[in-house]
DNA sequence: CTGTGTTTCATTTTT
DNA sequence: TGAAACACAG
């Protein structure tokens, strides 16, 4: 990254921008979408953007709104600002949706309806506090499991829907919406919000405090959104009314958005990520500024013409393609393994030869659609002693011994939080057991109280046991009252026998350094908060542009509009979290890196959705296969596989230098050997780009050639593609399957290629014949093509017009022959 | 309460 | 296949 080390001056700013970027960053104060491809420097734009505006006094720190999606991206714009400006990050509002709309909601807490201590529940904790509540009013988890019903109230708040908005057309949904209502009087009584609260209750005061609503219009004058493409509906509806746009009402001063998103991009449609609010923001924003960034700067153009020619095959698009300076490169490799096992084995081989052509470990990544594929490539890796790392998993707040530490602190802050309260009433363990706690529940239920403020009408002996813990929590809240984060942390650990616990624990070592980790984090983020000067997390709105901007023009050419909002009349500039608070807060909003040792040079190895956004010389794209990628279950609808489809385009343009496709013949899934085609993404791709490192196999590996195959070909046959894939390319023909790999990367393939040796027989036991219609559960009617195998091993090829061309074991599939 | 057997379920994920 | 959640017995 150029570091703008004379910041001061503006043409240097602006320096190295390229005439659609330097648009962008100079555009004027009204609405506008810049379409962002692909390694075109979308974060840079947007950083020099907001530079810009202030280094020229066209707005003062606190009338800047940028939001992200992930508090990475937000830590990375502030760092980037501040190495351009000598400015105060912390006095603007930059970060997630999520984060700025807890600021928002910690200002105005009386206004919200919350306590000024709310507390945050992650996933976990949702799930949790459902599962309470449905044993607690004896709700059916069969009809109505608690997964399901996190996901439906989710849903719910990010439609904007509370219980008595939602339609109840059946008798299902009707018990639903009363669940959710129960749920939310749970939260409300116990002081906590989930994710999707802290935005609609965000939300609601808006639409609902016309004070409120008015000073915060007036005050945010540029409104920056990045991964545009990803926002939700509520989130689309938040921006507006904070832009003062649609609804009436408003007074039209709202500030000017600029989204900033890449249509081709958009991978979270499972999550509630709207694409339209692209079309939909052009049009009720009357958007007349639209930019594209086109011009790619990370890849060679091998990668770049792959990745453009599959993405053409989507409908609904925004229309944008990237395109490059630096030449061809190396054309993009293919390669088709007999086994899952095999193609790890050839990945491994691949990476030794790239580490001793010098390759940083760090930047060859291996990605794949879903995590249990890391499986074979991580044992791989293992064997050959090459390290590596994979993105995922739990991440650090989210471990249990940290959990249950947070626990104990959210208590110390709030003892009505009762998911915490359960979590840790019983560990480490005091002997106090279901009934007794249920006893507890019911109580407190029956007073409508908390589970905390009902421990004293609980009589008898667990009664007694329970009651000692909670003397414990208020002797441990005395005790802490004066300290300082870091030693509130040590004492609780103690004095809860946390410690204890994990130290005579067998396995229990790491937990104890996690712990240990936990006390370090604080101090950190004491450090990084500077607390004991001034406030934590909720800096004043507005500090004196004087000092924020000390070379800036914007000292003198804004006052007006600086100083307007300055002496906020909401008060947010007197009230502090304390350090406790705060450091809870961010646990819950911010879970934390999710690998130990992150600054080994390592292999990467990330799911496709975890590698948006990171760039590397070499990439090695797996399991590109039918049913895998794009997956089966994304199939059934034409939106799903566009999705696939644009999921692939994110994964091919991760790449700089060089990149690897493969697919392997037979894959471990479920435990059960499944035999895949090769995607069909394969075929979306220009032949020009590509190099073979097998021999270019048709999808069908056995000899008994197409026959009436032709009929079929993938499901629907309705993406002509790039012609050949049936043509019959040089080696396309009969059961160059097994040769091909013998002959692949030397010797060590033999062994898995088993699935190619069983010869045709002539009469199966099966009752099936080629050409035989026959009916599955799942993908409904199907011609046979092709039978191979015989007894466990017995597979046949079928064409199921809705769902493509599958090779199924006969010994699992259910198939019903169809006369 | 704790450990062990059993069942269930398997895209993708951030906040 | 394998983990993770759950049920049940000691």
């Amino acid at each position: 990254m150029h570091s703008f080390a004379a910041a001061g001056s503006t043409p240097l700013l602006l320096h190295n921008l390229n005439p659609e970027q330097l648009a962008a960053v100079t555009l004027p104060a009204e609405h506008a979408l810049i379409l962002a491809g692909a390694g075109s420097g979308k974060t840079r734009v947007l950083t020099t953007r907001i530079a810009w505006l202030l280094q020229n006094g066209y707005v003062s720190p606190g009338g800047i709104l940028a939001v992200t999606f992930t508090n990475k991206a937000a830590k990375e714009m502030m760092t980037r600002l501040s190495a351009m400006l000598p400015v105060n990050v912390r006095g603007m509002w930059i970060g997630t949706f999520h984060g700025l709309c807890n600021r928002f909601l910690r200002a105005h807490y009386k206004n919200a309806g919350l306590p000024q201590a709310f507390q945050i529940l992650d996933t976990q904790d949702q799930l949790s506090a459902i599962k309470r509540l449905c044993k607690q009013y004896k709700i059916d988890d069969e009809r109505f499991p608690p997964k399901q019903m996190a996901w439906f109230i989710g849903n719910c708040k990010e439609e904007g829907l509370r219980p008595k908005d939602v339609v109840a057309s059946d008798p299902d949904t009707r018990k639903k919406i009363e669940i959710y209502q129960l749920y939310e009087d749970q939260c409300q009584r116990e002081g906590v919000v989930d994710f999707g609260e802290l935005m609609l209750r965000s939300y609601e005061l808006l639409r609902d405090n016309a004070p409120i609503r008015e000073h915060y219009q007036r005050r945010f004058r540029h409104i920056l959104i990045d991964e545009f493409q990803d926002t939700n509906k509520l989130q689309y509806a938040w921006i507006k009314m904070i832009a003062g746009v649609g609804q009436g009402g408003s007074d039209g001063s709202g500030g000017s958005v600029l989204a900033v998103g890449d249509d081709d991009q958009s991978i979270y449609a499972f999550r509630g990520a709207r694409v339209g609010n692209m079309t939909d923001f052009v049009r009720e924003f009357a958007v007349r500024q639209q930019i594209k960034l086109e011009q790619n700067y990370r890849s060679y153009s091998n990668i770049l013409d792959s990745a453009n020619a599959l993405i053409s095959h989507n409908s609904r698009r925004l229309g944008k393609n990237l395109r490059t300076d630096q030449g061809a490169g190396e054309p993009v490799r293919v390669y088709e393994a007999p086994s899952d096992f095999a193609e790890a084995q050839w990945m491994v081989d691949e990476m030794k030869q790239l580490i001793r052509d010098d390759v940083p470990r760090s930047e060859i990544a291996v990605l794949y659609r879903s995590n249990a594929q890391s499986r074979v490539i991580e044992t791989g890796l293992f064997n050959a002693g090459i390290p590596y790392r994979v993105y995922g998993g739990l991440r650090f707040f989210e471990r249990a011994e940290i959990k249950h530490a947070l626990a104990y602190l959210r208590l110390l802050e709030n003892p009505n939080d009762d998911t915490s309260f359960l979590r840790v009433v019983n560990f480490p363990a005091r002997g106090i057991g279901a009934r007794s706690i249920e006893q507890l529940q019911d109580l407190a239920r029956a007073t409508g109280c908390s589970l905390h403020d009902a421990v004293s009408t609980l009589t008898g002996r667990p009664g007694a046991v329970i009651a000692g813990f909670v003397a414990k929590l208020d002797v441990m809240r005395e005790q802490t009252a004066d300290l300082n984060l870091k030693d509130i942390i040590k004492l609780m650990l103690e004095h809860s026998g946390l410690l204890e616990h994990y130290r005579n624990e067998r396995e229990g070592e790491d937990r104890v350094e996690n712990l240990d980790e936990l006390v370090n984090a604080a101090e950190s983020f004491v450090m990084q908060e500077g607390f004991g000067r001034e406030a934590p997390g909720m800096a004043p709105l507005v500090s004196s542009p004087e000092a924020l901007l000390s070379q800036s023009p914007a000292s003198q050419g804004l006052s007006g509009n600086a100083l307007e909002t300055a002496p906020d009349e909401f008060g947010d500039t007197g009230e502090t979290l304390s350090p406790l608070q705060a450091f809870l807060t961010h646990a819950a909003l911010e879970a934390g890196d999710n690998m130990a040792a992150a600054g080994q040079d390592a292999i990467q190895l990330m799911t496709v959705h975890s590698s948006k956004g990171l760039e590397f010389d070499c990439v090695f794209i797996t399991g590109m296969e039918e049913g895998l990628f794009p997956h089966e279950n994304s199939m059934s609808d034409h939106d799903g596989l566009e999705e696939e489809r644009r999921l692939a385009y994110v994964a091919i343009t991760r790449a700089r230098k060089r990149l690897y496709l493969s697919h392997s013949q037979t894959r471990m899934l479920h435990g059960q050997t499944r035999y895949n085609l090769k995607s069909r993404f394969f075929d979306e791709l220009p032949e020009e780009c590509l190099k073979y490192l097998t021999p270019k196999q048709q999808a069908m590996p056995s000899g008994a050639g197409m026959g009436g195959g032709m009929g079929g070909g993938f499901g629907g046959g309705g993406y002509g593609g790039s012609g050949n894939s049936w043509g019959g390319s040089g080696y396309a023909t009969n059961s160059g399957a097994a040769r091909a790999y013998s002959t692949g990367a030397g010797g060590t393939f033999g062994a898995y290629s088993a699935p190619q040796k069983e010869v045709v027989r002539k009469e199966e036991p099966t009752g099936l014949r080629k050409g035989q219609k026959v009916f599955h559960a799942k993908f409904g009617e199907g011609t046979v093509l092709t039978l191979e195998g015989a007894g466990d091993d017995a597979r046949a090829q079928i064409n199921f017009p809705r769902h493509g061309t599958k090779w199924l074991a006969l010994s699992v599939a259910k198939l019903t022959p169809v006369p």
